[in-house]
DNA sequence: ATCTTCTTGTGCTACCTTTCACAAGCGAGA
DNA sequence: TCTCGCTTGTGAAAGGTAGCACAAGAAGAT
């Protein structure tokens, strides 16, 4: 399994382990790729190219078996296992984040995390003991953290984010509006509020200039 | 202009005009391409292939002024006026939202707030009192509400996007984990947090393999 | 006026992603 | 056992996106 996956497949293939996880609470046996690509936004071709980077899952004729379509794709996704994830920088986004009870149903466990202000230090928010800085490095290596959320403003996220991957992060999921430069073997994904923001005033702009031209 | 822009343009769109307003500030007069670039983490010649499809704004031998590009980008991305954004689901995350002054400051008005719970109706968060969704149409209406943030729990999300689609909205921005179904006509962007997360999950992993591969 | 240095704008190419289209395969029913 | 209906898996085509490389042009030095 050599092979180059990208990104957007990834991510549907997110978006089909979600499904199938309703699908399946829901007790039903089979699924066919084109029921699994209505209900995603997706093509059935694509849902089964999908798929077929990492193997033939399903039954010709059939459909896939719901379940073990699942457990295949919780093994490809890496998430037979519980990831144990921290956030840094405990303002708005960061307190809403560690109350998301969404996490720890879907495999994430947020065992940590970190502030700068004092006066936040200390507090417990969501069963989760706010730390300092200072101790980052010991935190992340005693409770073996994979995953920093990076929740702090602006100024401070780059250097949040070098300090998480030197004390083993070995992914990064950021909601600061900046681009962060890491080494390249540590994963990075943004959660950039104000770009997708932008990306739709574009869309509305554009519709409408489009639809004065046509009048 | 009738070309058609890809999602990804525009999101390196906002990048640029977001170093712009930095290089803008700090009184800098001109910037290069590479430069440009290496702050948004893109190449030199991405940044004047994306700029080329709207026009000439540079000069050659020297680059481009920095206050005359920032200008360009804002009216091309449609942020020279003001935009008015609802909040539908005041949660964790909504609430988060309501509170994130970087809105404000970036062309982002958030004017009002609807949430189903009757303990959080007339209550104030941020300046913006909540509201029952009963009053949701005559509110978007009434404030010019151009922009709607779905941050209602998974359930609820359809519905609420829905309800703000027939009144009025013209673009959603998703938090909920589920692919809405809308008109062609809405623009939509998704903030899917689990989604990224099991993304980050996947590379983690697939790095890990790889690793014990070559050992 | 000419040369040098620098950076843009862009045609061309290479790569990557998605879609198409169909053979292969499976099960049910006659 | 044979046929029919259905759905997968996949090679090939189409469609897009990103990178290369260089001519065109601008400013300053000689």
């Amino acid at each position: 399994m050599a092979r180059k996956i990208s990104d957007s497949t990834v991510r549907r293939l997110s978006r089909y382990l979600r499904r199938l996880r309703t699908l399946d609470r829901q007790e039903l046996k089979v699924v066919s790729s084109r029921e699994l690509a209505e209900s995603t936004g997706t093509t059935a071709a694509q849902v089964r190219k999908d798929l077929s980077h990492f193997g033939s899952f399903g039954k010709r004729g059939q459909g896939y078996a719901v379940s073990d379509l699942r457990v295949h794709l919780e093994e490809i996704l890496g998430l037979t296992r519980r990831w144990r994830v921290a956030v840094l920088g405990v303002g708005k986004i960061g307190s809403a984040l560690l109350g998301y009870g969404f996490f720890t149903q879907r495999g994430f466990d947020v065992v940590a995390a970190f502030d700068s202000d004092r006066s936040k230090i200390g507090r417990e928010l969501a069963g989760v003991s706010v730390q300092a800085l200072s101790e980052l490095e010991q935190t992340f290596v005693d409770r073996e953290i994979s995953i920093a959320i990076i929740a702090t403003p602006v100024e401070a996220a780059q250097k949040a984010a070098n300090r998480a991957v030197r004390a083993g992060a070995q992914a990064i999921l950021n909601f600061a509006p900046i681009k962060l430069r890491l080494p390249p073997e540590v994963a990075v994904r943004e959660m950039d509020v104000t770009l997708e923001l932008e990306g739709l005033c574009y869309l509305v702009t554009e519709a409408g200039a489009a639809a004065e031209e046509t009048e």
